[in-house]
RNA sequence: AGGGGUAUAGCCAAGCGGUAAGGCAACGGGUUUUGAUCCCGUCAUGCGUUGGUUCGAAUCCAGCUACCCCUGCCA
């Protein structure tokens, strides 16, 4: 109160949690982890999640761990491990020592569940998968105990490690806690905490053919790496009481607290790494790290930053209220740190030829020009030339006032260079402009005309000859608007300008999209090449972005 | 005999019994060699709803309503 300083992160429940519990001495030192499956990229999703975590671990001087829960070898594999490893480490986060799985825990894992079975709380299960779900009762009824479920311990005891040791069929046997089969929590009816799988672990490779479910390994990996406060989202609410059971009835002292918040959910954006998957699957984009998916390495390729996606993250709170965060979110944040940090090019992408009538013809001149309009970021050289290229969109024939760039007879200002008028329309027979002929002020250089002529508009122009000429991708955004009778079944896919300035957009898949059969055939990308104004510009540094708003052009050519 | 959660502006979100922060979006105006940035201004007598307690309620209590999650040998 008596010092208004802002707070660097935004305050949470979760914060408060913390606070409360290191002024109780109940911790002294926060330890949080990141536990992502290998089973796919990392999203803007996790990056919610990966911020929270190693965000907080920073700010009370804990740490955080990355540890891959791998209890499912079916789905995982070491391309996602690398990439999870990468994108957690270009946002910025580090991690204490080596990556952690949970797979390096099955031998402790296993010792525990020997325990439970020697406590009684324990037992293999001989149901069916139809059978016990018949068993388990539904939502409004309690199920009904296995006939397996009173085995003795010796008999418990020497199933389980006959299911280890590989005697018996996938499906046949699982290892169950005995909790309450009449719980109202569906979590509580004596869930299965070992099946058996046959399966190589990219791991542990054949040795084990029995694997521990989540339930299970989560709050033993928890307590054995010392988390302090276990963040998840929301949908584990009711695992929770699960979670606590197991650690209050094995033998281990540490018992992290497990805290739920909302899972990001952006408008226009498939935030479900199952559909991610479809779409890479179904080839609808090129790979997990197509700038126009969503994941982390998509957003890399798009020429997001990590401080962008981190200060996106600490702008959208964390909160329990299933919300919907509007992407202009994201892109605000985007727009906020490309602004101050990227150097400005200028580019022409649908280039219109202009000669300056009366220019030099041969004559290069190399014009000054600042990298940033404000912060000090030093200059580059710009090629001026008789004749350049600007953009089809920057010249009409015959505009209102409210159009501020080349109009046919009126002047504009080249950007960090001269003004110039438009003389003369040159067209093809097909009626299309093919050039446009200028004249330029020489006196207009750095400052404006003597005579107190306004000139309003100020384009992007390259040297049709001195120009550094790149090739891009181009990158549609897809735009999924809703039927205006609200039928979302209906939605249908919008290309919106496909021949506008605008360069790779952003990918706006709604979830229906993926979810049903994605459009045969729409086109999600072009070849294309423009011109960039100089060598100086450096171009694989920059962004090539004006969707957000910023009449200077950054370029970030493919990967 | 269902259980667990959540409701504050168009979208996020703070607030924790003393009279509704902030951001995004939007809309006015100013500066500008980017239609950008920047600057100034506007934007909840109102906190899902109905009652109650209180000098005082978004905050406490009770009822109601809406939405989300849970019946994988996935995580």
């Amino acid at each position: 109160m008596a010092t208004s300083e802002a707070p660097s992160t935004p305050s949470n429940f979760i914060r408060q949690i913390i606070d409360k519990d290191l002024d109780s001495g109940k911790h002294s030192n926060i330890v949080t982890r990141f536990p992502p499956e290998p089973n796919g990229y990392l999203h803007v999703g996790h990056a919610k999640s990966i911020c929270l975590n190693f965000g907080i671990a920073q700010s009370y001087q804990g740490v955080c761990n990355l540890r891959f829960d791998d209890t499912n070898p079916e789905k995982e594999n070491p391309e996602y491990i690398e990439s999870i490893r990468n994108d957690v480490e270009w946002l910025g986060f580090q991690w204490p020592g080596e990556p952690k799985f949970a797979s390096n825990y099955f031998d402790q894992l296993h010792g525990y569940a020997v325990e439970l079975i020697k406590a009684g709380k324990a037992y293999v299960c001989e149901l069916t998968p139809e059978q016990a779900r018949e068993y388990r009762g539904n939502l409004k009824e309690p199920g009904k105990e296995s006939p397996y479920r009173n085995r003795s311990v010796e008999e418990n005891l020497d199933l389980f490690e006959r299911m280890k040791n590989g005697e018996f069929e996938e499906g046949k046997m699982v290892l169950r806690a005995k909790i309450d089969m009449a719980s109202p929590n569906m979590n509580m009816r004596d869930p299965i905490i070992y099946r058996i799988r046959f399966a190589e672990h990219h791991q542990t490779g054949n040795k084990w053919c029995v694997y521990p479910m989540y339930d299970f390994t989560h709050p033993i990996s928890d307590a054995l790496e010392g988390i302090t406060h276990s963040l998840c989202t929301l949908e584990f609410e009711d695992h929770r009481p699960l979670y606590d059971w197991l650690l209050d009835n094995i033998s281990i002292e540490c018992h992290p607290q497990q805290i739920e918040f909302a899972r990001l959910q952006l408008n226009y954006t498939v935030t479900s790494k199952r559909k991610l998957k479809q779409l890479v699957d179904e080839g609808h984009v090129t790979a997990w790290n197509d700038p126009r998916m969503p994941t982390i390495s998509g957003m890399r390729r798009r020429g997001y930053t990590p401080a962008a996606i981190r200060k996106f993250c600490d702008s959208i709170g964390v909160a329990k209220a299933n919300s919907t965060v509007d992407v202009a979110m994201l892109e605000a944040a985007i727009r906020d740190d490309l602004n101050e940090n990227a150097p400005r090019a200028m580019c022409v992408l649908n280039p219109l030829k202009i000669t300056i009538q009366n220019y030099p013809e041969g004559q290069v001149e190399q014009l000054s020009a600042p990298l940033h309009p404000q912060k000090e970021m030093g200059e580059r050289t710009l090629p001026f030339t008789r004749e350049i290229f600007i953009d089809k969109d920057d010249f009409r024939e015959e505009a209102n006032k409210k159009f501020k760039r080349l109009v046919l007879g009126k002047e504009v200002r080249l950007r960090n260079a001269y003004v110039i008028r438009a003389d003369e329309v040159v067209k093809d027979e097909s009626g299309e402009i093919v050039e446009i002929i200028c004249t330029y002020d020489p006196d207009t250089l750095g400052k404006n005309p003597e005579d107190g002529r306004k000139v309003k508009g100020v384009i992007h122009w390259v040297s049709a000859t001195e120009s550094l000429p790149a090739e891009v991708r181009l990158y549609d955004r897809l735009f999924l608007d809703e039927n205006p009778d609200g039928n979302k079944e209906k939605s249908f896919l919008e290309l919106i300008n496909p021949d506008a300035l605008t360069v790779v957009k952003t990918a706006r898949v709604e979830p229906s999209v993926a979810e049903g059969q994605p459009e045969q055939g729409y086109q999600f990308e072009r070849e294309g090449y423009f011109c960039i104004d100089s060598e100086d510009s450096k171009p694989d540094q920059l962004v090539l972005n004006k969707t957000i708003g910023l009449r200077d052009t950054w370029a970030k050519i493919a990967d």
